[in-house]
DNA sequence: GAGCTAATAGTCAAGTTTGACTACTCTCGA
DNA sequence: TCGAGAGTAGTCAAACTTGACTATTAGCTC
């Protein structure tokens, strides 16, 4: 699962069309430059692949007036938005325990309409249960535990990240099913990417302590 | 702060002199295969970059009697002693929000004295809570939150995320500061990598349901 | 004693990520 | 009017990761 992939599609398919240059805000909008790898080299690079792959179309455009080199606009397929959604059902799924694949998910989840999302946040949970389930039975010694020293500290934190992460999911589940947020085909959505000249209100500004890397 | 790194190094410092398979094993007794991308390829990669670089000491070696090509064993150095130690300060203080770099920090911990690890622990927290507190302030916009709409979300789930490590973290503040675990400088070590020949407990076995790939 | 499987020990090409760099234009103050 | 800084748009080499592959020996079965 590239999370990369999943927000450049999910850019890209929001605009309708848009060059690099634009997913690479969006993202910036989205706060993904600090919750996961969405770096400039990154996102043109999928560009490229993807449209390599037949996910994405390209168009080429004469310089842009705002100066720089000549751009490239990228518009998505009939395979990428499968792909797309594919994706974003298995990310708001899949317990993957690397945190940007659910927050890529978050922040496209109301291109999916609002019952499916419960049902894959209710699956998630499920997964989740079933995980816990099956590593606490499979790394517990016939000794008991404690056999394990330190090194089971390891499998404490993943279990109580598995919890935490479970508790977490039910109470979003809540607030969807409370009517929280716009959902597709719920009428006008929120507006998930800039306009043109729109500006960032959370902008990556000056670093604040503790910023991710 | 590569993973990988501070695993392989801990594993050739515990060692004393180690080849690649072996380290291989260390990390697959320890669980890294499910936790982090310690994979045959990028722990071999590690080994001869940090040769390159002078933190590890290669020895070409013949065969071995069991088969399979020749080795090369690898001695930690005083630079990749450094090394390892800075990694593993920064594994276990700083909030990364990957869950690996803390993992591999747990496992390796012992390296280090019980007070110092209680320090960093500490701050850990300490880093945590400014955190927190920096990306409430900078990612609440004037008119309230709630304007974010869904993508609040994600900001939701970090900060949830933080406000449970940092609990985690304090509970294991407590256990050690109870006397769990044996450190450095308290006697006998606990084993933490496998003897010539002994076999691995937690191997990777059948897969079990919701593995982490 | 031939053939199969498991274990040992590692290589390699293809793909991905990173961080630094290029090159151009607009704006605004001195 | 000139030049510093900010914004626009993207490239590139170096490093890293991945998954599949190689090659050898030991032990077992038929």
């Amino acid at each position: 699962m590239s999370v990369i992939r999943l927000l450049v599609l999910g850019a890209v398919r929001q605009h309708g069309r848009a060059h690099g240059y634009q997913v690479r805000n969006d993202l910036e909008y989205w706060g993904a430059h600090e919750w996961s790898n969405a770096k400039p080299g990154s996102i043109y690079h999928a560009l490229k692949q993807m449209a390599k792959q037949g996910l994405l179309h390209a168009h080429e455009i004469a310089p842009s007036t705002a100066g720089g080199p000549p751009r490239t606009e990228y518009e998505i397929t009939e395979k990428g938005t499968e792909e797309f959604f594919g994706l974003l059902r298995a990310s708001l799924t899949a317990y993957d325990q690397k945190p940007d694949v659910l927050s890529a998910g978050l922040g496209l989840m109301v291109d999916l309409e609002r019952d499916e999302v419960l049902a894959l946040l209710e699956e998630r949970v499920r997964a989740i249960r079933e995980w816990r389930k099956s590593v606490t039975e499979y790394y517990t010694p016939e000794e008991g535990p404690g056999q394990l020293g330190h090194i089971g500290e390891i499998m404490n934190l993943w279990v109580h990240s598995a919890d935490t992460g479970a508790e977490w999911t039910r109470a979003l589940i809540e607030r969807i099913r409370g009517g929280a947020y716009t959902f597709a085909g719920e009428g006008e959505p929120f507006v998930g990417v800039l306009g043109e000249g729109e500006e960032n209100p959370f902008a990556a500004g000056e670093r604040h302590p503790g910023d991710l890397d």
